[in-house]
DNA sequence: AGCAGTATCTGCATACGCGCAGATATTTGG
DNA sequence: CCAAATATCTGCGCGTATGCAGATACTGCT
């Protein structure tokens, strides 16, 4: 990597940075044993709290059917479970098993362990100034994210060209 | 721990931040039509620069015959091609197309302009702190990603032993 | 030149996620 | 109390990703 204008290199720099940490988010759901949807779907569930089958499907783009399998799965792996809605009967919800999330967070903890050591060179007020950032940038990230999701084509199928 | 309190509340910061970059991450990849494990060869081959078909298989976990597929999908997607190694002609190294590339890059472009507007708020030594840091921690995650993966109960891949 | 070792590719079989559409259970409205 | 609407579940089929093992192509060594 040469060492171009400042603004190409931050760009750069930014680039390689959500590279580590997607990849690392990666390899952390694979090991806890779950997919993708499954994963995401998990954060939507950890995030909100609590959320119906049919709230999830709408959630995660997929059909409610998928979205019944994919609650299967999550309950089977042990990190959600059903929940009855008092009011309504038919209603599902699902919420997340503390326990399971406790598993979650020791896949995590290599990325905190590493991150924190890279917090700990800083001052008091510049890790203050950092996790100001992280703060702020959650919600950007989520805004982003609802955004990519809301352009994208559902193109899950290529058979048509 | 100085202030167990707001070390709680650190935690949680950190952890909703993670997550949310980490979906963003997943959101960007289904939009630019890839799947996870395709995903995650093209960081390391954008990463790399450059990779032969058995360094990606090492390198994703998979055996050298599901890494030719992947290499098929991602080619054929038009992220990535072939190219012929001029002293062994066995070899076949898989570098990114840089147009694909660009293609990426428009996926993560929300992210990219939330994050700006984030950053905006900041003076110009504070955002020069917060790209120190970006340019720390991306090592650091990637470090947490190997540490993770050596330490998953990987699916029965290799053979070579 | 011949043989062993290495790198990649190709059939074959399997597993799995997902959409689709119908089934089941429950609520709501007349 | 019956019918329509709603929420979730189930049976079925398709497309695809992956492992495995053999095939192919090339290199290096004797």
């Amino acid at each position: 990597m040469p060492n171009p204008r400042s603004g190409d290199e931050e760009h750069v720099v930014f680039r390689q940075y959500l590279d580590a940490v997607g990849l690392q988010g990666l390899a952390g759901a694979e090991a806890a044993g779950l997919h993708t949807s499954e994963w995401y779907a998990l954060s939507l569930i950890a995030q909100e709290g609590r959320l119906t089958s049919g709230e999830l499907a709408t959630r995660t783009g997929l059909t409610t059917g998928a979205t019944t399998r994919l609650i299967d799965r999550l309950e089977r792996a042990g990190y959600a479970r059903r929940a009855p809605d008092p009011t309504d009967r038919r209603r599902v919800h699902v919420e997340p098993v503390p326990d399971a999330l406790a598993r979650v967070e020791e896949v995590v903890a290599p990325a905190r362990r590493h991150v924190a050591e890279v917090l700990a060179r800083y001052t008091p007020e510049q890790r203050a100034l950092l996790f100001d950032y992280f703060a702020r940038a959650a919600p950007a990230f989520r805004a982003a994210t609802e955004e990519i999701r809301a352009a994208a084509p559902r193109r899950r199928t290529r058979k048509t060209d």
